[in-house]
DNA sequence: AACCTAACTTCAGAAAGTTTGAAACTTGGC
DNA sequence: GCCAAGTTTCAAACTTTCTGAAGTTAGGTT
């Protein structure tokens, strides 16, 4: 019923949404019908279904979310079942990602040839979210949660500091620079420095027109203009030439990334293995 | 199909699943014969389905999970359906909930006489977990997530402390007490201590034995006995006489607690209102 | 080691639920 | 006010799921 109501809300009409799930449109719209009257009330406006009353329009929220939920659940099964020797899930923030997953895989496929590893970048939430609904074995994201089933625990810590092109003037000095010419220059916010909470650099930020939310384009962006941002230090770590970082003055704030392991995984022995692995990483310098 | 094979993975035996499901045995055999065809392997070790494969026991959580899930979306679109005039929903984390939800009532009983109201209070995963599923309106949480079509500010930050009941002599003094006093005594964890990042700090609660989930059974122990723990100071705000605050040397960490408010709901002038009176609440003091 | 029984599976028919195509009906735009 | 596109209705056909009874298996008992 939900995915047959959240089709004909997005198609606008009954015959398209027909079409999409290979249906006859009056299957539709019995089924409609009946989910009409078990809630009591109407879910669309008008006849022609284009409309949705307040109620339609809760109701398609929470479906969607629903159905996505869903399918996520039997793909996850499916996979699952699909490898009978275990799969090795794991999802990282992007930042993280980039530095961890060439190890993770070089070590797998060495020491566990034929074991099936489904790698994933998305934010710290859907990171969470992953874990806690058990579509993922291991998490690398920016804050603590307890999870049931879930170990989490402190990987490292990254200081924040300027990052700005190796061609600017403010590149040369060495000492902290202070939190007034940070803003004085065309700034870029990003998701990870929105995390800051010093109540000065929010209130800054907060001033900041300019939001990029992916880091290969912010840093694109830095590397040829004057922008400048603020990021913890590792994100620089790789494939970052023509950048330079530098602390700032007061900002002694820190990005804490931790590592998540759900404890029943189908393939223990190799989350075991990554697991070491992603420890045994230079993070800090 | 799903909820066939938990049911039976959770009962331990056919016979008492069927009788869960309102079904006869027969049915639940013949539904998990096809649950275990489509997936190409066998979920029960035994053909007396008392212990699970590894398969299994993964799709049970995975399974579970989905169930609560589903249910837990009905539920909130059968509430919305069966309140014309609109649900306000609002999610809060224990300590926050105590101070905010008894103005909540007030203001809304007065305000919007007839309309339904929901509180619950949950840790700080849940309440962003339901903000983000729709099932919640406004929440109350102590980390700032973007989750989309949910509005997030900072409410209040909120300074840890040592807390200790009245009677212990340290709770005389008035300056911070240094961090090698505080772990001195018998200490007791909780959650919202584990939450302080300073490395120093999780290094000595890594060291404790004791750790109280419920505040009202912590504060109690504190009370009675010669525990201490640490807490952010409005914690201590309402109904905790007999217990004194005192601020710890080098600690100035504290909780911040934010405000989401999801963006189309179904009362809005109700969450506008009620947005209104958490904000003009008198958090600090 | 054979037996016994509780527990699961199988099977064919019955019940429930869903889908269909054709015809009747709305409704919004021209 | 009419037309056409789109929706609803209806009974029949179909599909899926369920049941009860009979058959089989596994695990514990003597």
């Amino acid at each position: 019923m939900l995915r047959c109501f959240c089709a004909v809300a997005k198609a606008g009409n009954l015959a398209h949404a027909a079409d999409r799930l290979g249906r006859t449109s009056s299957a539709i719209s019995m089924t409609l019908k009946q989910l009409e009257a078990h809630l009591g009330g109407p879910l669309f406006e008008s006849e022609r279904k284009n409309r949705l009353t307040p109620l339609g329009e809760q109701v398609f929220q929470l479906g969607e979310n629903q159905l996505k939920h869903f399918d996520g659940t039997v793909e996850a099964i499916e996979r699952l079942a699909s490898a009978p020797q275990g799969v090795l899930r794991i999802a990282a923030v992007p930042s993280v990602a980039a530095l961890a997953f060439p190890l993770i895989i070089r070590y797998t496929s060495r020491h566990f040839p034929g074991l099936k590893v489904e790698l994933r970048d998305a934010d710290t939430v859907q990171v969470v979210e992953a874990l806690a609904q058990g579509w993922a074995d291991i998490g690398l994201a920016s804050a603590q949660h307890s999870l049931n089933g879930v170990a989490s625990s402190l990987l490292f810590s990254d200081a924040f500091g300027l990052v700005l092109s190796d061609g600017h003037e403010l590149g040369r000095g060495v000492a902290p620079v202070p939190v007034g010419e940070v803003f004085a220059m065309p700034f870029l916010r990003n998701a990870l420095c929105d995390q800051i909470q010093s109540p000065a650099i929010q209130e800054h930020l907060s001033q900041v027109d300019v939001s990029v939310y992916n880091i290969q384009s912010l840093l694109a962006m830095i590397r040829e203009g004057d922008w400048a941002t603020l990021l913890p230090r590792t994100v620089l770590r790789r494939g970052s030439g023509g950048l330079v970082f530098r602390a700032v003055e007061g900002l002694s704030e820190t990005r804490q990334v931790y590592l998540y392991a759900r404890e029943t995984p189908s393939a223990p022995e190799a989350v075991a293995g990554v697991e070491g692995v992603i420890r045994s990483m230079n993070w800090s310098d």
